[in-house]
DNA sequence: CTGGTATTAGTACCAAGTGCTAAATAATTC
DNA sequence: GAATTATTTAGCACTTGGTACTAATACCAG
């Protein structure tokens, strides 16, 4: 009565998809066939078992839980510096940190490698970031290493300002760049 | 030679919470004890069996699944949302956001919150940041409670870009301020 | 030695399936 | 209309990861 095995078979999909929690017997009584009719609508349309259902939504929740970890004091390893002067970090983007949905880094791990990388080049106990002109010049991916340059480029002593330029690369393509304005509670005298 | 019940069942506990998935078989071999005393563990901890607890990791994620993004991608919580046109987040400030020296919170904490509002408030698909100018107003310390405004300025539908002002204050202070110019894959046209 | 706690073993049963065979019921084609 | 093919249904054995329950064994303390 309910028309085509095709027409079934579409409503089906939809209906799992849509709600991924019914069994076989519900969708046999929704449907008006058997169980068996069910069955074997699924092998043919290689949807899954209910409880592979249940776990592949699980899992795909759980992931994301891990993934919302917290940024925490320096992101990236500095691997060379000069202090009032420049520095270079490497960060490598990992799956925790992207959209899973396209897999391009979210933008704030990027910021938080420069900010971290401007902060730790300023040779005092306070470094704060006042003010902060980025760009994201091209989407990073996981996998990337991102290789991070901070300079020093002006001081304003009365102001107690120190004026950075930020570049990140991956592979030598610009992705970032950045200018901070910095505060520090003293000059740059050692 | 595993040590008393108590323990055991300490264990239990934190492993099943790091990791729901696992069967009473995996633990009875973990702990070197029967299926049966796994089972009674989780009889007097009152631990649900596996596939309850899959079922309601899945349910969780199922429940949260919001329209336009998963919200575990966002730094702070976000209260009110209007797609297209402004949202809310509140952000609490941990130990673990500032700078031990000094208790001031990194900036890139506060950046995150402000850029991930202004990926939220973008009903699309894609939303990526291209260009982020930003002020760090006042320092924020540990314990304050950051909230943070997204409001949609203007759309170029040409170049697909969103242009977003987002202000985050600390009990109605001014603490960050942000102009962020986001790229998207469409316009907003529904 | 007697108790009480803890552990292990074993059986029957359940949900929600898979895998397979076989039969019954359409629908299509010659 | 008969033959052929497609679709649907039935039935049975088996699987996982359990529950529920009973019974036996081990161990440690008073």
């Amino acid at each position: 009565m309910k028309r085509t095995k095709k027409e079934r078979q579409r409503l089906l999909t939809e209906t799992i998809a849509e709600n991924p929690f019914v069994t076989d017997e519900q969708l046999a009584s929704q449907f008006n066939v058997s169980v068996q009719t069910i069955r074997l609508d699924r092998m043919e349309l290689a949807i899954p078992e209910l409880r592979e259902r249940i776990k592949d939504v699980a899992a795909k929740n759980y992931e994301n839980e891990v993934k919302s970890l917290p940024i925490d004091e320096v992101i990236g390893e500095i691997i060379d510096i000069e202090l009032d002067n420049r520095a270079i970090s490497i960060f490598d983007v990992g799956q925790e940190h992207v959209f899973q949905r396209n897999g391009i880094a979210r933008g704030h791990h990027l910021f938080a490698q420069a900010n971290s990388l401007a902060v730790a080049v300023i040779d005092d106990e306070l470094a704060l970031t006042v003010k902060a002109n980025v760009s994201f010049i091209r989407p990073v991916k996981a996998g990337d290493r991102v290789i991070t340059k901070a300079i020093v480029r002006g001081q304003d002593d009365e102001k107690n300002r120190t004026y950075i330029d930020v570049v990140s690369t991956v592979n030598n393509d610009k992705v970032f760049k950045g200018e901070f304005e910095m505060y520090r509670t003293k000059g740059s005298v050692q």
